[in-house]
DNA sequence: TCATCATTTAAACGTTTGTTTGAAACCAAC
DNA sequence: GTTGGTTTCAAACAAACGTTTAAATGATGA
């Protein structure tokens, strides 16, 4: 338990977030857990919105490095050829859950990773944005090649989808709780059943609505 | 333009919530914004966190009347016979997605909605789980009924999938700018593509692995 | 016209926020 | 043992927060 104060605090901000938002935890709440001094934040990180970009940048650089590793191996393995789907969500998404169901670290990150796409704060914007500009345009590019017959705006909304889902799947049991009493302790089972379901999606029959020239019926109810 | 103060002041906290979170939100710039006084959010609404939730209350509790009233309509229809999943499907995420496609008001609350599912504040919570508690348990039952052969632990999953998968969608172009330049003023398209992604996922061959007795190896990698 | 109620207003309240300060404590190198 | 550089510490800072107050204003019915 001899970890210096840098680690200490950047552990406690992590699991502080997770369970109150970024907004709602203050320095004072992550020193304390921390067992740090106030003034320690902004020795080791300058402000708190460096310590929040500290916490994401230390396994999310690492994770999007997983996730390009994995693609590069199908990729190699596959010799030019097109990888199958279900390889490339394996590559994405499956780093994803296992890095959830890590308890050494990633389970707390993952959670606040997943609540934290849809965070309205311009700066995490803009830096989740360059943080995963590159895995992104891989990605994109390997799933273009192995569905040519999906038009590209229909996938991208698919992979829209499929992070979303994701985003909820890692979320948890927080969130499920609407929905009743339920197991989230098998991280191998929460893998399995995600993946069916992503590729499932992904695989489904377009629909046909598509491109339709959107005539909007002008009417509105008599008032 | 004559509303009056109590309405300028949910439409304003609606729109703000939905650009900075609830927190990041002050009474200042709801108050500014609605050309109120400061105080009279606490005269209206006795606190922050009232006004939070009456925020919610106006649309959510009309939203899942709708929901009802659409399952409903659909079982007077099949007169006691199970549902085809694909209508308590629509009845659940379509009518929540068309309400999103409603620049007079539902729009903004339901981006507001779908990125309040995950908020970790404790009354937030509890809040949301009483106003959903009924319409849960209707469409848990009418899914149950529809799908005898999914496990009912399989099919919460799914459930809390498609529940992510609606969130992205309807957040969408804010985080889907992370995925590129996309499309998404076409409402009656974003309708077609998440019902035949949900389909698919809900109607995805069962994982195998599921109910494995799930021994972890506990061979850590040398170091 | 007056009295009564609801609403709006400006100002102030006590807290809490992130940040800064300058001195104390620590620790290795000489 | 003294120096020099890093880290910790208690204390204070101004700014911003949600909330409260009491007076001013508006509208309604007698």
């Amino acid at each position: 338990m001899e970890t210096d104060t840098r680690t200490r605090i950047l552990d406690s901000a992590e699991s502080l977030f997770v369970r109150h938002g970024l907004d709602a935890t203050t320095l004072r709440m992550i020193t304390a857990e921390a067992q740090a001094n106030l003034a320690a934040v902004n020795y080791h990180f300058g402000s708190k919105e460096a310590l929040i970009e500290a916490v994401f940048r230390r396994r999310l650089t690492w994770l999007n490095e997983q996730r390009i590793g994995a693609l590069n191996a199908f990729e190699a393995e596959a010799k030019g050829q097109p990888l199958k789907p279900r390889q490339i969500v394996e590559a994405f998404f499956g780093v994803a859950i296992r890095m959830a169901a890590d308890k050494n670290g990633g389970q707390t990150f993952m959670r606040l990773l997943g609540r934290t796409y849809t965070e309205p704060t311009d700066f995490i914007r803009t830096f989740l944005a360059d943080e995963y500009a590159e895995v992104i345009a891989r990605f994109k590019a390997a799933f273009f090649k192995a569905l040519p017959d999906v038009p590209q705006e229909e996938f991208l909304w698919r992979f829209h989808f499929m992070m979303g889902a994701l985003s909820y799947a890692i979320s948890g049991a927080d969130a499920l709780r609407l929905l009743g009493p339920i197991d989230d302790s098998d991280p191998e089972a929460l893998y399995a059943r995600l993946m069916s379901f992503l590729i499932g999606g992904l695989r489904a029959p377009l629909p046909e609505v598509i491109a339709k020239p959107a005539r909007k019926p002008r009417a509105k109810r008599a008032a």
